[in-house]
DNA sequence: GCCGTTTTCGGCCCGACTGTTTTCAGTCG
């Protein structure tokens, strides 16, 4: 779907077809569910977005492997220029030109026109597009080599984003300052990093931001907006406008821009305009700025949405008739129900681990290091448990503050049997069950795998169900409805894994789980005490999951969890 | 292409910056 927008964007097309694809494959991307599944089944129409002519692409694709209408689009442009509209600064326009102007059908083709100066005499373009255009194609090729996705971990640039926000809020013509976009969002992985900041002298705000160490260069700078790039390769870009319209900036600049189409669609149709500067009530024409986020959608009469929601997933709705969740905060999480130790692949201590989570206030923490089939990092065999389960006791009779459990990450095997016997799982305060190989049978053999292992009463919940790294490795396909009914009905708990580079179940599933009786517990998977920030990350997929502290067992005391599951 | 407490047709978010086009198109977010 996406690649048929992209051509019908360099054809030319009605932008609004356009976006209806590009709306179409976000939500496809995104879904949850198989859509091929939900196609055959004749469900898709129910998704909002989908029409009759996508339904029947999809169809055809699901039963062909092919769209005849993509066919006849790749027959008529080279599907190389593709790759040159997505580089910076070049859009439909501007490839359609070369192409037919100057013969351009690829990156290759472009490099080399760039390069000869064949560009520069095309309407529109001049010697500095050329030059932009070669950057572009250095900064293109250095990502596609691997070594960078282009998008970073949310982990990796909050800590810097809260540097450059601390910078600017220490200005005195600095009024506020925050980061916005989808590092706000809490996405977990951002493109770029989008300053906002309220103040009555731009141009001195500009000036001090750009003198920034951390800044490599500034790459444009205009009255009110700068855009400027980092030595850790990151995108940065600054607005400036004065604090009686922060509100406006702020929201507008947190986006999505999906929610901001909606948000705006949906005042739009009361009666207002809304810009990033400000609340126009069509009628009157007058322009009301407003200085908080609060304002710009109680104008329009909407209660505040948090920013985790504002994805056009249902919130403006949801706002609109007050129905929008009490959503999880961090402090509600009472206990960590994943960490490791050096008896395994962690770096430190029990002890060290307990007394860092106590100091960050957790009631209860319970280890689940490896079992044995996981060699590589030490797994523990049923001796080797028992013996640090009475490490474990030991240490919670001595350690005040906080109750340390006992409880094992045991390895769900490639045949699907568990690695532990159930008479060593059943002496342990919590077992959460996970795979860690046989990443690529089938995806139906690996729902079996897990399924079993829930039907498992000794097991608690199941550690990280997808498997996925980002930006390393897809995880294999789980069926997240089964998942949610087979852990409704055993009362198996589902982890949202805080590790900045899992967060699974992703926030898409984490929701639909919900929806289906599901529980979650959010986990640090802590390896080193550094690690229970983790915890953070994890609340931030909850949250953009629509989780309530009620949709999350580790919310409460350790007694609500520590009693027998329903059936057992 | 999608969609409907203004509509089955006529709408669909909006403004800044760049580069070069002397009045604005293209791109971006």
């Amino acid at each position: 779907m996406q690649t048929i927008a992209d051509y019908l964007d360099l054809d030319g097309q009605s932008t609004y077809r356009i976006i209806a694809y590009e709306k179409a494959a976000a939500l496809f991307r995104e879904h949850p569910i198989s859509v091929a599944e939900m196609a055959q089944q004749g469900g898709l129409r129910r998704l909002p977005g989908v029409g009759e002519a996508i339904e029947k692409k999809v169809l055809e694709y699901v039963a062909t492997g092919d769209i005849e209408f993509l066919a006849r689009l790749r027959d008529r442009f080279p599907e190389g220029l593709l790759t040159v509209m997505r580089l910076p600064g070049m859009g439909p326009k501007k490839t359609k030109a070369i192409h037919e102007q100057a013969g351009v059908a690829d990156l290759r083709d472009l490099e080399r026109a760039a390069r000869e100066g064949r560009l520069r005499d095309l309407p529109g373009m001049g010697a500095k597009t050329e030059e932009n255009i070669l950057r572009a194609i250095e900064t293109w090729t250095a990502v596609a080599a691997g070594q960078d996705s282009g998008r970073k971990l949310r982990a990796a640039v909050e800590p810097q984003a809260i540097k450059f926000v601390e910078a600017l809020r220490a200005l005195p013509q600095v009024a506020a300052a925050d980061f916005a976009g989808s590092l706000r969002r809490c996405r977990s992985t951002v493109r770029d990093m989008d300053l906002v900041v309220a103040s009555l002298d731009p141009e001195a705000v500009m000036a001090a931001f750009a003198t920034l160490p951390e800044l490599a260069r500034v790459e444009a700078q205009g009255e009110t907006k700068l855009a400027a790039a980092t030595y850790t390769g990151l995108n940065v870009d600054l607005r400036v406008v004065p604090p009686d319209s922060y509100g406006d900036l702020l929201q507008h600049f947190t986006g999505s821009a999906e929610h901001n189409v909606a948000l705006r669609g949906y005042a739009q149709r009361r009666g207002y305009k809304i810009s990033e500067y400000g609340v126009e009530p069509v009628e009157s024409g007058r322009h009301i700025r407003c200085a908080t986020e609060a304002e710009v959608y109680e104008l329009v009469g909407l209660r505040y949405i948090p920013p985790e929601l504002r994805e056009d997933q249902g919130e403006i709705q949801a706002a609109e008739v007050g129905m929008l969740p009490d959503l999880v905060e961090l402090p509600d999480v009472r206990g960590d129900l994943h960490v490791h130790s050096d008896w395994t692949d962690g770096r430190v201590s029990l002890e060290q681990m307990a007394l860092a989570a106590r100091d960050r206030g957790l009631d209860y923490l319970c280890f689940c290091d490896h079992s044995q089939s996981l060699a590589m990092t030490g797994g523990l065999s049923p001796e080797r448990l028992m013996a640090q389960q009475a490490e474990i006791r030991a240490l919670d009779a001595r350690i005040e503050g906080i109750r340390l459990l006992s409880g094992i990450e045991v390895d769900i095997l490639a045949d699907g049997r568990l690695d532990l016997p159930d008479e060593t799982l059943a002496r342990l305060d919590f077992v959460t069950a996970s795979i860690h190989s046989g990443f690529s049978q089938p995806p139906a053999r690996i729902m079996e795998r897990i399924v079993g292992a829930m039907r498992n009463p000794c097991v608690r919940s199941v550690a990280h169900p997808s498997g996925r790294l980002i930006n390393r490795r897809e995880g294999y396909e789980i069926d997240i409805d089964l998942l949610a009914r087979v852990a409704a009905e055993t009362g198996t708990f589902l982890e949202i894994n805080g590790f900045p580079d899992r967060l699974d179940l992703t926030a898409q599933a984490a929701r639909r789980a919900a929806a289906l009786g599901a529980r979650m517990v959010v986990c640090s998977d802590a390896h080193s005490p550094g690690d229970f920030e983790n915890l953070r990350w994890g609340v931030g997929e909850a949250r953009r999951g629509w989780l309530t502290k009620a949709d999350l067992a580790n919310t409460g005391a350790w007694e609500s969890i520590a009693e027998k599951r329903p059936g057992h």
